[in-house]
DNA sequence: TGAATGTATGAACAACTATTCATATAATCG
DNA sequence: CGATTATATGAATAGTTGTTCATACATTCA
């Protein structure tokens, strides 16, 4: 794809130049980004904090939440891919827990924010 | 709306009853999801990661990033009303940084997690 | 084996979102 | 004042995404 927009002059040039040494490179932005948007749908969230509670299978959760088994069941493979939760297989029953403790701190952190924002 | 779908009963009942009840209000799902989607866009995390560098005016952090003067304004905008940053106008240039401390740590959790995928 | 049950998945569609373009606002300076 | 510069913003659009529907796959059991 052809770059023709019209990128604006660095007011500061020594900070830009310092940053762009220091920047972080793309890539790492790119998966980072890609991570926090796999949290950023509130039927994922949802998922994650009830599998916070217990263990259960697709159509718990499902009814749980009031939701199709296969709505849940296509975000189950999201957060399969981001190694948010694991599957084990009991006979014809998918069971779901959280992948790490990770998962809890990084929304612990989340809802620490939230609260600092009302706290205003 | 109507909701004419087809939710799928409990294999499990005494799990998803007592996870009803301990699920967190929706509302505080969908916030805590709204926070995390703010986070989840390449551009909005190399803004923030470039803040944590050192505090820039619009321009700066275009040329930066490589992108339009307008693109960046208007993702300033939703970092704004997410509190991940603030602005501070110095005649008519507006110079922006991190709103606190909360949101350095918040992207080291999510790198942390990535680099934990990596290891297995 | 065939029926029943639980889960996974592809396609389609509606809703949302990030960027661009044009333009408005705001501040400085001659 | 008018010109210039920095930023903000509304509208349009292209690309993305979450849910539904239909159906396939997998497992158990009679």
């Amino acid at each position: 794809m052809e770059q023709r927009v019209n990128i604006p002059e660095a007011i500061h040039g020594g900070i830009v130049r310092d940053a762009k040494n220091r920047m972080p490179e793309e890539g790492f932005c790119h998966s980072l980004a890609g991570f926090f948007k796999v949290l950023g749908d509130t039927t994922r969230v949802r998922i994650l904090l009830a599998l916070a509670l217990s263990e259960m299978c697709v159509a718990d959760i499902a009814c749980l939440l009031g939701m199709t088994q296969s709505a849940i069941s296509h975000q189950l493979r999201v957060l399969r891919q981001a190694r948010l939760v694991k599957a084990r297989r009991m006979g014809k029953i998918s069971l779901y827990s959280l992948d790490d403790e990770h998962v809890e701190s990084i929304v612990a952190e989340g809802a620490k924010h939230l609260s600092h924002g009302d706290r205003r």
